[in-house]
DNA sequence: ATACAAAGGTGAGTAAAACTTACTTACAAA
DNA sequence: TTTGTAAGTAAGTTTTACTCACCTTTGTAT
């Protein structure tokens, strides 16, 4: 995932590549603020002009990588029209993001939860934005009786999205491929007819 | 949550009930092992007589918690003989859990992620042995036809792990109430009976 | 009783890494 | 040319996790 498209000074740009880059096969807190530089050409001072802190960088690359997966989702569930097959698409969109690109997932997943600061930031903006994609279809999908209207559209929300979530997360701790199709159409199955068994129609 | 009753010496047991108490309020990055020692009345050095890191005693701590957690999660489904009413308890007891325990739950949904060698802890085998819970009675409601035959009992573990997480993780980060009633027969409803309208029955 | 090993505990010190700051260079506008 | 600003540097400082050599208490076998 190169960047250089971003706007930005170069030395910016060269720290967000070199930090991302290096997120590929590191955690978080391994990389140093002396390996960014290292990695990207640039004295180590360099990173203090354009993030406040590392973590800032941490949430300007999530950024950054969330946008170009928000765009990705929108114009899917554009070309869709009925609630499910939006959120359907959602599903598969999301997961087959994760299983991509890495670095997104990886960030998303488990890095940025543990401080508060990243709920300050642009980048959970970007993340409550594509939340409130899902929420609105979900309440569409209510109106329009495609869904059952005694559900509460929040928690099918979170019920969604810890799914997503929750699915691909060993494969992107122990960086194992995730089978995208099954994944989502196993999801979708469960969510939307429910597990129970009964002699229905 | 104090833990005088568990096994170790003293000075042990003092910076484990030190680090829970400063989890209740600050984050695990900020916490510093000066502070720790200091609030348990005891010298840095001694921390790492019992804990190989600070990491170390952040799983441990977590260990401590969960095996609480864990043989309360049992009692409850011993009580029961559906595997849809075990289910249900799991989900009520999980949520209520994290409801209850803000450090169980801060530590487990935030923190440990983060880093590899949480999965090498054995708290991240008694989180397993939680998950093996879940899968082995959802194995058992398939065989028993509670549940639908063609569904991925992996994936409805997933989906279950992931609706309980997302579920309070705002919750849980903004220091908010969680309605564990709702949530619970929601989340169940949703998984249960799935969200799509139709005309069955 | 005494020796003595082992466990519990201390405190000063080290190294590494995040962050600061005073400075220099490039470069565009007036 | 001068001047102002953004880009970039290099050499600190500080914080903090972690170490290590040393004391102290306790229990136990001779």
């Amino acid at each position: 995932m190169n960047t250089s498209a971003i706007k930005g000074p170069p030395g910016k740009i060269k720290i967000m590549d070199a930090f991302s880059f290096l997120m590929e096969t590191k955690d978080f807190q391994s990389i140093t603020t002396a390996k960014i530089a290292e990695t990207a050409g640039v004295t180590e001072g360099l990173i203090y002009k354009y993030f406040t802190d590392k973590k800032d960088l941490l949430h300007q690359v999530l950024n950054q990588h969330f946008t170009t997966f928000q765009a990705g989702i929108e114009a899917k569930i554009a070309q869709k029209n009925s609630c499910t097959e939006k959120l359907e698409a959602i599903v598969f969109a999301s997961l087959d993001s994760y299983a991509k690109n890495r670095v997104l997932a990886r960030i998303l997943l488990l890095e940025v939860r543990s401080s508060l600061s990243y709920f300050e930031s642009g980048a959970y903006v970007m993340v409550k934005k594509y939340a409130g994609t899902i929420l609105d279809i979900i309440c569409q999908g209510i109106k329009t009786k495609e869904l059952r209207p005694d559900i509460d559209p929040f928690l099918l929300q979170k019920v969604i999205l810890g799914a997503i979530e929750h699915t691909c997360l060993k494969q992107v701790i122990f960086d194992k491929k995730i089978d995208v199709n099954a994944a989502s159409s196993g999801i979708i199955n469960i969510v939307f007819n429910g597990v129970k068994h009964h002699g229905c129609h």
